[in-house]
DNA sequence: GCCAAAATTGAGAGGTCTGTCAATTCTGAT
DNA sequence: ATCAGAATTGACAGACCTCTCAATTTTGGC
């Protein structure tokens, strides 16, 4: 029942696995409680460890908030790109790195609500997400697939609106084809054409998983 | 330099005075420091009374942030639609309403920062909003202006991208031309013609703002 | 101006949280 | 197996927070 960061650090020395335990528990208790509401000593006590530890490996909340968010999104990213090597076409590249990060996020929710919380709290966690994303947005307009300039603001209301479907999706009020629709609306905003957005967006795939995709 | 609600309560008996400078001290607090930062001793003293007096108007700081929240959305709601009543053409109608939301929660950062807050906090909040910009949506659609399905998640996109630019304001990340700039990608996204979402997202207007308005 | 009712005050009980540190236990290189 | 250094423990000081309540001040209808 241990957490990714643990998952992950099997192998690793006593100081890593007690470092990831804590990551896990701080993910867990941000997503459930919210940043502010987790409080040290309770992380501390999830992660089965004494308060003292925490302050071994972390000087603040502040520090290791910064530490779960930017490993959640650089494990995000790197899985997607990974994933999609082999797709060519921009649209297709879009959808589906929007329904990807849509789905990993509701695949354990705890890190996709932890992330939603986090990206309010640190504006440099929003720039690295948006710049990994601008790359596909920026190679549709260089082979013509989108029709608008790519700006700052572009990307900021993609972000919203994949943040949007992430919040929806944990708290029950949307179903599993919300990636696909968002998607659909992005290809929309993009110039696309209706039809071609709907056949981007909603195409088969294969969904990743945090647990599945480890193993 | 008191804030809006007590400057609307000026005339008011005791009671009600004391409400209001409560409500603006709290708002100004949850906008500066966050909803949960805000302690109620500090909401008080900022209100220039003691903390007791706080639980003489509000059970607890849900309480105080449910009247705060729905205090300034109703009032930009009001504000909007009046300002709107003479404009008949539906996509005119979604941009004004979209650049005047957001210069209202500009022109009072303290307002606007509070309320972007709030609506991750009070589902309620969201759906009252919603509620009110739905209205024009579905008129759109009926007058043949937009050509795209109103449902829920297409408003609460909607809602995520005034928001998104209400927060890049705040925090200075954006200048004034924003809500035209994300009227302008909502017209699009209803399948408003290029051409026309420019025209109806750009043209002239007068922005509102809280202090200008109630003087 | 009077005075009952309403509003306000501020001290304090009881709770939680952060961050420290001396004492203890564990780890892994040899 | 040994042991020096690394990691962990847990009690605690100091700070802050919520909510209560008896005492005091203010209000506004007459």
């Amino acid at each position: 029942m241990s957490g990714v960061f643990a998952a992950r650090a099997r192998s690793q020395g006593k100081k890593i696995r007690t470092r990831a335990g804590l990551m896990d528990a701080a993910a867990e208790a941000f997503a459930r409680t919210g940043i502010e509401a987790a409080s040290i000593n309770a992380i501390a006590h999830a992660a089965d460890v004494s308060n003292g530890t925490f302050y071994n490996h972390f000087r603040d909340k502040d520090e290791i908030l910064a530490a779960v968010a930017f490993g959640i999104a650089r494990d995000f990213a790197e899985r997607i790109d990974e994933a999609m090597s082999d797709i060519e076409d921009s649209a297709q590249r879009v959808s589906f790195g929007t329904r990807q990060f849509i789905a990993l996020a509701t695949s354990e929710p705890t890190w996709g609500l932890a992330l939603t919380r986090a990206v309010w709290a640190l504006p440099e966690l929003r720039r690295e997400v948006e710049t990994f994303a601008r790359a596909d947005l920026d190679r549709g307009v260089r082979d013509g697939t989108f029709r608008v300039e790519i700006d700052d603001l572009l990307v900021d209301l993609f972000m919203s609106m994949v943040l949007m479907a992430i919040y929806l999706r944990a708290s029950g009020e949307a179903n599993e084809d919300i990636g696909a629709r968002v998607a659909e609306h992005q290809l929309r905003l993009l110039g696309v054409s209706p039809a071609r957005a709907r056949r981007a967006s909603h195409c088969d795939w294969v969904p990743l998983s945090i647990t599945g995709s480890s193993q």
